[in-house]
DNA sequence: GCCAACGTTGGC
DNA sequence: GCCAACGTTGGC
């Protein structure tokens, strides 16, 4: 089983607006990095992280499960999407999403500039990598991060 | 809102 | 296949 961390803007998708949800697609993911991640492993019973994004909070803000593995995402078939791409055709699709569960919503966000401090978490993708928007997170810092979480 | 970092596009 | 130009992300 794998760890992951999702970023999100809150202003579009927060942790909330999963939390209302019994089932929330996360799609709409147009970076081939990411892609891969989705592709090729991520799956059905993982754990991830909802980090928001470029909003005043900025941090990781609860868990959520996966709960399917990479599927065919839809959006990109579709003309009068804003994500539509004309480049994917049914036989070769391009782009891949999975479905996720809320879980739980930590009672405080954990602040990036709070990880940025840890020496533990100084390998993170999110330190080393800011932009990639679906990310592994290794079992040790999950960890780190879980046992201090409120 | 600024701007650095970085991903993507497209001409050659 | 290189790389300049351009667009986007995302912290501050």
């Amino acid at each position: 089983m794998s760890y992951w961390l999702l970023k999100t803007e809150p202003d579009e998708y927060s942790i909330d607006d999963i939390a209302k949800l019994d089932t929330f697609c996360w799609d709409e993911i147009r970076n081939y990095q990411a892609r891969n991640f989705i592709r090729d492993q991520v799956s059905q019973g993982d754990l991830a992280f909802i980090y928001h994004s470029s909003c005043k909070q900025v941090g990781i803000a609860g868990v959520v499960e996966i709960i399917t593995n990479g599927c065919i995402e839809q959006a990109q078939f579709n003309p009068q999407h804003a994500k539509f791409d004309p480049k994917s055709s049914q036989d070769k699709p391009k782009w891949y999403s999975f479905d996720i569960r809320f879980k739980q919503k930590f009672n405080q966000v954990i602040p990036l500039s709070w990880i940025k401090q840890q020496p533990e978490l100084n390998d993170m993708v999110l330190i080393k990598q800011g932009r990639l928007s679906v990310q592994p997170v290794s079992e040790q810092q999950w960890q780190f991060i879980t046992s201090r979480a409120k």
